[in-house]
RNA sequence: GCCCGGGUGGCGGAACUGGUAGACGCGCAGGACUUAAAAUCCUGUUGACCGUAAGGUCAGUAUCGGUUCGAUUCCGAUCUCGGGCACCA
């Protein structure tokens, strides 16, 4: 009987999914006295092209792992499900004139039925699917949850609305429009990403994405919701120190949030007593340094401080830069453009008079929207500087000018030498832009104190004078979270008849994507939604006065932001999760997926999770301890694999060549799990060559019975010696967290070498082998265990102790090297004596031949290893 | 430009806290079995040179330099590939 995997696969997963194998019972039946597990795979978004190579990478380490730990006595909690909402599902249902939710279940029935045929141990009575309005009323409910909290700014924490503090003496529309300034969610009519192929708008997080696409992102004013995502970025920060992520994704999601420190100045306006201008700067210390200031053109102050001569160049400019999308304001940003404002900021430590300018290379969304221009030590404003010929002034001066520097500070005749001169004029014409730490020059009472030194005396100072404070800005931008979409969460609020806007109350939800048979886009800037007059058009259900529904939809990264809590009680309707059981399995143990994800799913679902936090539902402030990034898997041709270049490989057809336990097999040997690797079909048949290894080790091909050379005897110590280094090095693999399951393989591999080389088998010896192949290729183990006579499934099998002292050799190989240079070699027993090693080391005849006649001046031994003679 | 990772045979990749570089697999070559082929099994496989051979010598982990008895591993500089960010003041 050969290997038969189309056969054997078949029936084991029958075994396990008819039999619910791999269920983790409810939490009353779970036996609390073992340790639990929760290994999460990144969910997929089951799309019409069916599994991808990619998804069964990640998810057979993690099958590997679940395995493994429930052979260890774990609670294993490992379960599935689908991100379903989405674009290309949208656009499918278009083209096909139907509902997204036909197409959508369709290709969900695929790709369960793809993982199953992989033999992963998923939990499927817990699957979870975005789409379904079960759970998206969860979603529906958190948004509410997120949209009646404000966050407390003394406590840094959200809270529910009800608790905010109402200023005294406010009528009852400014009331309104207090509390809306504060919630978590809310409405703003600001430019935002419009994509116009796409219809919709997008987050800042997926702007590249869709550019790479080929696609075209433009700037344009939409009223849209916006997530306060900005108010949690410091314990966004401070979280990361909790988890055990790899350091790169640590560094990306830091980069992202972007903290800087500095200050804010406040600088008065000429002829303008009462306003102030507002700037961020992280380098207050070359405050004396600015020369001109520079408003982003939609600055609000613009209009009121341009004075008459300029009013008709700045108009046009504004509307110019208005009319550019980000794109193009930063492809022709390699040229700086601006105009003077005609108004003069005062600087506040020396009161001259430094003009305004704007220029669109100033942001209105970062900082106060204004920056103060140091052209001497800022790359940016020195080119600016330059082509407006706008004043330079040196105010940091390197390490290496320290000596001269100081001697010109103190001297009262201001003695300068050459090499300072130098720096001065070079700084002065434009040919030096020193922007890096060093000492201040040219700067009143802070001269001559060191970058660190005099940034914290020149806060002081401002603080004192009550002209500016100590600041910290974010890069990171409030979460647009609008789009306009027919599939997706609709938003359970109404736009009433008077105006306001209305949260529905919790006893409402789900509300419901409209059943319709199909529909078609808006052709405006407006959701499909709004076209479907029935579903838009609702009453108040508290007043009865009529309203719209809000017809954009949520981002399909909301569903995503918990699903990984819906599994741990995926039938409850009373509450999205039950709390004694998000006790008990949260927080995530080991969550891996792709790299992809880093910034825009990883941070939305860490901020999503805090704010349950903050508001008393989940037990945790991280929702996940330890991830892992797969790689990605190349086609056979080493790029990207694409239907256009024609190097897809499709998993049905591996699975039907080769199995399913090759196929994983094989993905885990091509390499560590987080590399890139490009795809081998030849490398897939040698570890199929592999397991057809193993069964014929054990099996006799022609009786199908065992084969009749495997005894039921003690092993002799060498074959145990072998299989404890076996164990041990697959537990370990497994145990040390860094996912090189290639190794594993590797071991397991010059293990089978070996016995086929033996004439004599040994029963426990094979057995326990075929447990320490079970969690990487599950059927055949079960089918070969199951030779073996056994009637029990391996699933919760013990796993295999190995003995620490049968995985030391007793006989090593010694390496005798003259000068660092290997000269000979001799098996010895383990643990001898330096002595005798260096003895061992003088006798041998190659290292005799390269010291003879030489002086011996040093001889190094290393135990176990080798010894060196130095001559 | 800035921030992260990497560069090891023909290929994918091994190498513990510095101690035999190239485990394991693929490919290739040779052999066995076969009428033959496939499959399977066995052997070899970093390069150059010397030797009929056993064997030996030298070089070698992107490049150059350093620390060390000894460096793929540690340090510095350079080249290069991949990923991320990109007027963030």
């Amino acid at each position: 009987m050969k290997y038969n995997h189309l056969e054997l696969e078949k029936k084991w997963q029958e075994f396990w999914y008819s039999n619910k194998i791999f269920r983790t019972p409810d939490l009353d039946e779970l036996d609390k006295t073992k340790p639990k597990f929760y290994v999460l795979d990144m969910f997929p978004y089951p799309s019409g092209d069916g599994l991808h190579v990619g998804h069964p990478e990640g998810y057979t380490a993690t099958d590997i792992i679940a395995r493994y730990k429930r052979m260890r006595g774990y609670n294993v909690l490992h379960p599935m499900g689908w991100d379903a909402f989405g674009l290309p599902a949208e656009q499918f249902a278009i083209k096909k004139k139907i509902n997204p939710r036909v197409g959508v279940l369709e290709c969900i029935n695929r790709f369960r039925k793809q993982l199953q045929s992989l033999g992963f141990s998923y939990d499927w009575d817990r699957e979870v699917n975005t789409t379904d309005e079960k759970y998206y009323k969860w979603t529906q409910w958190m948004f509410l949850k997120i949209y009646n909290s404000y966050f407390d700014e003394k406590e840094k924490k959200a809270k529910p609305i009800e608790e905010l503090e109402i200023p005294a003496g406010l009528t009852e529309d400014e009331k309104y429009e207090y509390i809306n300034s504060k919630r978590l969610a809310y409405l703003s009519d600001s430019p935002v990403n419009w994509c116009p192929e796409l219809g919709t708008v997008l987050a800042n997080e997926e702007v590249p994405e869709q550019l790479e696409k080929g696609y075209t992102v433009v700037r344009r004013p939409m009223k849209q919701w916006s997530i306060r995502i900005t108010k949690y970025a410091e314990r966004l920060l401070e979280g990361l120190e909790k988890v055990d992520w790899p350091e790169n994704i640590k560094k990306l999601q830091i980069n992202w949030i972007g903290r800087s420190e500095g200050a804010v100045v406040k600088f008065k306006i000429k002829n303008f007593d009462l306003k102030v201008l507002e700037v961020f700067t992280t380098r207050p210390d070359t405050l004396f340094g600015a020369t001109y200031m520079v408003l982003a053109p939609e600055h609000p102050l613009v209009n009121e401080i341009t004075t008459e001569e300029c009013r008709k160049e700045v108009n046009k400019y504004i509307e110019d830069s208005a009319t550019k999308s980000d794109i193009e304001r930063t492809e022709l940003s390699k040229t700086k453009t601006g105009v003077f404002t005609g108004a003069y900021a005062i600087n506040p430590v020396n009161n001259s008079e430094i003009p305004i300018m704007i220029a669109d290379y100033v942001l209105l969304s970062y900082g106060t929207g204004a920056i103060m221009a140091v052209p001497g030590h800022d790359e940016r404003d020195m080119e600016f500087a330059i082509k407006y010929k706008l004043n330079i002034i040196p105010v940091v001066v390197p390490e290496y000018l320290k000596e001269s520097a100081i001697k010109y500070i103190n001297s009262e005749s201001k003695i300068i030498d050459d090499e300072l001169q130098k720096y001065f004029d070079d700084v002065r014409e434009g040919k030096i832009c020193f922007v890096d730490d060093g000492y201040s020059i040219n700067s009143g009472f802070i001269s001559g104190m060191s970058t660190k030194d005099a940034k914290e005396t020149i806060i002081k100072w401002l603080e004192e004078n009550e002209l500016g404070k100590r600041s910290v800005n974010y890069k990171l931008r409030d979460w647009l979270f609008s789009r306009q979409r027919f599939w997706g969460e609709p938003f359970p609020i109404i736009h009433l008849e008077n105006g306001k806007i209305k949260a529905l109350d919790e006893k409402h939800l789900p509300i419901k994507l409209p059943d319709v048979k199909f529909f078609r886009p808006s052709g405006t800037v407006e959701s499909p939604l709004a076209t479907i007059e029935e579903w838009v058009n609702t009453i108040d259900p508290d007043t009865g006065m009529k309203a719209r529904r809000e017809t954009n939809t949520m981002p399909q990264w909301a569903g995503s932001c918990w699903y990984y809590l819906r599994y741990i009680d995926p039938y409850n309707e009373e509450i999205f999760c039950d709390k004694k059981k998000e006790n008990y399995w949260m927080p995530v143990d080991l969550y891996i997926g792709g790299a992809e994800h880093t910034v825009l799913h990883l941070l939305y679902a860490r901020f999503w999770h805090k704010v349950l936090y903050d508001l008393g539902y989940v037990s945790t402030d991280e929702p996940f301890m330890k991830l892992f990034n797969q790689g990605i898997i190349l086609g056979e041709d080493g790029v990207k694999m694409s239907k256009s270049r024609g190097n897809v490989i499709n998993p049905d057809d591996v699975i039907k060549e080769y199995g399913a336990d090759s196929m994983r097999m094989f993905e885990m040997f091509l390499g560590p799990l987080e590399a890139s690797k490009a795809w081998s079909t030849e490398g897939l048949a040698g570890i199929n060559r592999f397991l057809n290894r193993v069964w014929r080790l054990i099996i006799n091909e022609e009786t199908g019975e065992l084969n009749s050379n495997i005894y039921d005897e003690e092993p002799p110590l060498e074959i145990k010696r072998l299989l404890h280094r076996t164990i041990k090095k697959i537990t370990m693999d497994i145990e040390d967290g860094d996912m090189k399951f290639n190794t594993s393989i590797a071991q397991m591999m010059i293990f089978i070498n070996e016995m086929y080389k033996q004439k004599t088998l040994y029963k426990s010896v094979l057995e326990t082998f075929i447990i320490l192949l079970y969690p990487f290729a599950p059927h055949i183990s079960e089918e070969l265990w199951n030779k073996f006579g056994n009637n029990d499934s391996l699933a919760y099998h013990p796993w295999p102790e190995y003995d620490e002292e049968l995985t030391k050799a007793d006989r090593v190989t010694i390496v005798f090297s003259v000068n660092g240079k290997v000269r000979g070699k001799r098996e010895m027993d383990a643990n001898l004596e330096d002595k005798v090693l260096e003895q061992a080391a003088l006798e041998d005849p190659a290292v005799q031949r390269h010291i003879s006649g030489k002086q011996i001046k040093k001889i190094i031994v290393v135990r176990n290893k080798m010894v060196n003679i130095v001559v």
